[in-house]
RNA sequence: GCCGUUGUAGCUCAGGGGUAGAGCACUUCCUUGGUAAGGAAGAGGCCACGGGUUCAAAUCCCGUCAACGGCUCCA
């Protein structure tokens, strides 16, 4: 017998060679068949596999992630046996659960191409096959078995994975006719898969490198009941009426022409008013940090970004250089404020007494980013930063660091981003000729982020590798309406430009000093910014957000001049009125969805213009009686002070 | 940049080797005196762009550009 300890701390006795679902079985009926995979000693099994001596274990359910990954993880060895069968010949590379569902690389040899329109044949044959319950089953052999079995059947991705694996017993799973690598952990069998839907196909290159081939990567999700499966297709397709891209056409935001060129936004009025509100709305905020508001040109001298390092490492990969009629002299558009921050900071000598010293600016750049990576608003190659460079002396930086940790915190507040991830990124302990700038300064740099995330609280994920080439940064990460996670609030310390523009304070000993500089940026961008919100707004801002606040409708042609009256008061008290051409006329249909966006409806007519009165109506909440015109903006005006006064007080 | 898909009216899309289609939006007219509203008529298209095949191309083929889903990248 052997001794199971639950999460909750019980133990129970069973006998030796017991397996998960055994023990679910002992539990109830209904866990037995809801389980999907357990963790014995802090790893993660099958259910099936037997446990042979004392164990903690914890069972994973549909709800639990460990549950879903070995769902998902299934499926695709599920896809995977699908695709051997219609596809004969077919090799196959990696095929993980992901974060919604799974994928399998396969390479379908150099003739065959699939496209969407093979998916729902597939999906086909991965129902007939799941309904023939095929056991998932783990066997152990060893490297050179391992080696000789994916040699004979030309399965070159896996022999490649094989040789980077440790000597030792490798594991094999195998269902129905499909062998594959893999550690598992599986369902009991096939059966388990009961609604299944392959998403796309795409082109991924073999193990991330795009020098590598390029491999079709099938993606798919699945359920244990249809129900899910119908209720994931309704979410996502709620998901795609919000997307930034659909709100900000129907919402006259911003487009983008292939005149122009590619990746370039065009901000339309509304858009503009959008982002004229939420920039005032930064700098209020900066203003009480005690930042001071700065211009730059958009383009510098080429040497300016010989000096920042930037050019060596990005200038053949970006726009070229601008020449001038004046031999040998040349130009760049901005990639980065930066530079031009640094010289702004050596205009003058500076004290220890004047630190920190922080600049701002609504600061546009351009890069050239890959025409494949171009997406909507959240990435673009030209955008405007809400960019700015704090320099201190090295006992200020973790305060500095914490203050706009602060604002960053005020943003998300007012803007209701709750479920933001916090990462910590830091260099790629392998790679270190990948970063410049000292040892001992990235250490304190490093240290002083941990630090002053540490101290506010935040949760962090730490990744390695994913500093920028000249520090350590955080970053606040928001995701969109599907899912994808875009970095937003962005704050970095910099040892480098400092050292490369040779930047310097006189300290209270009166010897020269060189200042830490924080670049940061808590939108990260406008475009990216503005797009994110509208994911998660679907379009309907707060009120002080908003760039239309009112409509004014009159209630029949005679009313025009009042409506226009009542239009251009409300535009004197600050409040955006709307007295749009198609109400002029009555008979026109306020049904535009641009329209619907406007929180406050003024409805005027003859009871309305003998006393200067107007009749509102609020948006979702209805009929809110007659009152003045002074009244109404008051009312406005006191919604939009709240608003502001309780994200300002956060 | 790479793999795949798509490109028809302002928008959403149907069609498809032989005179270009719908709904919404737009314009005009009518109706409507009370709260995000109704009716009629009209206008609108080098079918992304450039080549080719054909008696004939929006339709088939090739190329370019752009958008979309991924990969790679992301100062």
């Amino acid at each position: 017998m052997i001794k199971i300890t639950f999460p909750d701390n019980n133990v129970r006795e069973y006998e030796a060679g017991v397996s998960g679902l055994d023990i679910a079985k002992s539990i109830s009926h209904k866990l037995a068949k809801e389980v999907l995979s357990i963790e014995v000693n802090g790893e993660i099994w099958d259910l099936t596999r037997p446990i042979n001596e004392d164990a903690s274990i914890k069972l994973f359910k549909w709800d639990d992630e460990e549950g879903k990954h070995a769902f998902w993880h299934s499926s695709a060895h599920l896809m995977a046996e699908a695709l051997q069968e219609l596809y004969p010949g077919v090799r196959f590379g990696i095929g993980p659960a992901i974060e919604s569902g799974f994928y399998y690389d396969v390479d379908l040899g150099d003739e065959k191409v699939l496209t969407d329109k093979d998916l729902p044949k597939i999906e086909k044959k991965m129902k007939e096959l799941s309904s023939r319950k095929s056991e998932y089953a783990r066997i152990d052999v060893s490297k050179q078995e391992a080696l000789d079995h994916f040699s004979s059947i030309n399965e070159e991705y896996k022999v490649e994975l094989i040789n980077d694996l440790e000597d030792g017993t490798i594991t094999y799973y195998k269902h129905g006719g499909f062998t594959d690598l893999c550690r598992g952990p599986h369902l009991p069998d096939t059966g388990y898969i009961k609604a299944i839907k392959l998403t796309s196909v795409a082109g991924a290159y073999w193990r991330g490198d795009e020098k590598n081939k390029m491999l079709t990567r099938v993606y798919g999700i699945s359920f244990p009941k249809q129900k899910m499966l119908d209720e994931w297709i309704e979410m996502m397709e709620e998901a795609k009426k919000r997307d930034h891209r659909k709100l900000g056409k129907e919402m006259e935001l911003f487009t983008f022409s292939q005149n122009v060129g590619q990746g370039l936004p065009l901000w339309l009025p509304k858009g503009a008013q959008l982002r004229e509100r939420l920039e005032n709305f930064l700098k209020t905020v900066q203003k009480k940090f005690g930042y001071d508001q700065v211009l730059s040109p958009h383009i510098g001298n080429v040497n300016l970004y010989k000096t920042s390092g930037h050019y060596q490492k990005y200038g053949e990969d970006s726009f070229q250089v601008i020449t001038t009629p004046q031999e040998g002299e040349e130009f760049m558009l901005k990639p980065m404020n930066c530079p031009h921050h640094c010289e702004m900071y050596k205009f003058k000598p500076r004290s220890y007494k004047d630190l920190p010293v922080r600049m701002a600016e609504f600061g546009t750049v351009y890069r050239y980013e890959q025409s494949g990576e171009l997406h909507g608003l959240t990435r673009v190659r030209g955008f405007t930063q809400d960019d700015a460079h704090i320099f201190c002396t090295p006992d200020q930086l973790k305060d500095e660091f914490k203050k706009v940790i602060d604002i960053i915190f005020i943003i998300f507040n007012a803007l209701d981003f709750k479920d933001f991830i916090t990462q910590v990124s830091l260099r790629d302990p392998n790679n270190s000729e990948k970063y410049i700038g000292s040892d001992e300064n990235w250490e304190k740099a490093e240290r002083a982020i941990i630090e002053a995330a540490e101290e506010k609280g935040l949760k962090t994920v730490v990744e390695y590798g994913e500093a920028a080439f000249y520090g350590p940064k955080l970053d606040f990460m928001v995701r969109d309406a599907i899912g994808r996670k875009w970095q937003l609030g962005t704050i970095q310390v910099d040892y480098n430009l400092p050292e490369r523009f040779e930047l310097e304070y006189t300290g209270s000993d009166n010897q020269k000093h060189r200042p830490i500089m924080i670049h940061r940026a808590p939108f990260g961008s406008m475009e990216r910014f503005v797009a994110v919100l509208l994911e998660h707004t679907g379009g309907r801002f707060p009120l002080w957000l908003t760039p239309d606040q009112v409509v004014v409708m009159p209630i029949s042609e005679k009313y025009n001049d009042y409506a226009k009256k009542v239009s251009d008061l409300l535009n004197n008290y600050d409040i955006r009125s709307v007295l749009d051409d198609r109400n002029e006329k009555i008979g026109r249909k306020i049904r535009d969805n641009e329209l619907k966006k406007i929180p406050y409806l003024l409805v005027v007519g003859e009871k309305e213009a003998e006393e200067d009165n107007v009749s509102v109506r609020k948006h979702g909440e209805g009929d809110m009686g007659v009152m003045s015109i002074k009244e109404f903006s008051e009312l406005v005006n006191k919604e939009v002070e709240e608003q502001l006064s309780s994200i300002h007080s956060y």
